[in-house]
DNA sequence: GTTTGTGCAAATCATTTGCACCGCG
DNA sequence: CGCGGTGCAAATGATTTGCACAAAC
């Protein structure tokens, strides 16, 4: 389906991070990071799950956890929680970083990026005395096409 | 310890709510509610238990949790989720909206709130399409003081 | 060959729920 | 009374972990 198109370099750094920590490069390894790499969009633990049924038994789900984690540590794989009961991740390379908008009626996910939200956030915390190590700003809103989003599993099929 | 302050108001907020829904007014919401009335920073459901750990067996886990949920129901506590896995509430009447800061190394959440963000926000996600119905802006950072922060354990007694 | 990884099933942990009894209205 | 509320213990569901076997180096 999608090819693994440019997905060398990020491949290398993840076997570059591995090496450095005395991991070892395995197949499942190598194939959830190269699937990881390859989509372009947010993803949950199941659904990187799913991606491998039809080659079934091939990962378990045990290790997808465990991998993710890797990478995460990596900084490779950034953790979202998007008010569900489960996480959401992206991958990082190539992506610039950004906040996200999210659907409340369909479950869209939409990123965006403000200059200016993120320079009055670092001075607000600096204000309060703090030093920013990170944020996570989410928006929750309706997109106004629900009736044709894609997205909503109203409308799948 | 803490007086029955000013939570006349909102208690008849609540008694209110539980009335319009045809729910009963019974013990534990209301000294669950007055608990929470009155406690003016951010707390868990199982801190919350804690608080009445003295009054043995006088509310139990489940009654907790639910009461809670009725109260965010009504619009009267707010829900916040700090990257833990468990949730962070405060009770909304007499307190403007506002986004917290947390520190990663102490736990320290202090409050902030910037009209300039806000209106930035309402921006991008109109400029994307959305109707903005709530948003989470948690931004993580070091608190400068840790050696003397109150709330790191490591400081305490 | 060791050490680290994987799969499986069982364990966690916050939160939710089924059920029998209890108390508000 | 009658229905919603409560307590208890068991269920849930995402994620984690212990352990025996397998694969990497």
């Amino acid at each position: 389906m999608i090819p693994p198109d440019d997905t060398k370099s990020e491949m290398e750094a993840f076997e570059a991070y591995l090496k450095e920590k005395n991991l070892k490069i395995t197949s499942q390894r190598m194939l959830v990071a190269q699937k990881i790499f390859s989509t372009h969009s947010h993803f949950t633990a199941e659904g990187l799950l799913d991606e491998f049924k039809d080659q079934r038994d091939l990962i378990s789900k045990a290790t997808i956890y465990r991998i993710i984690s890797i990478m995460v540590e990596a900084g490779l794989l950034q953790e979202h929680d998007f008010g569900k009961d489960y996480k959401y991740y992206e991958h990082i390379i190539g992506h610039e970083h950004h906040d996200h908008i999210i659907c409340v009626q369909c479950g869209r996910i939409v990123e965006f990026m403000d200059k200016n939200i993120e320079d009055l956030q670092k001075q607000a915390a600096e204000s309060k005395g703090f030093q920013i190590t990170g944020h996570s700003l989410n928006i929750y809103g309706s997109c106004n096409n629900i009736s044709v989003c894609e997205f909503n599993p109203a409308n799948k099929k």
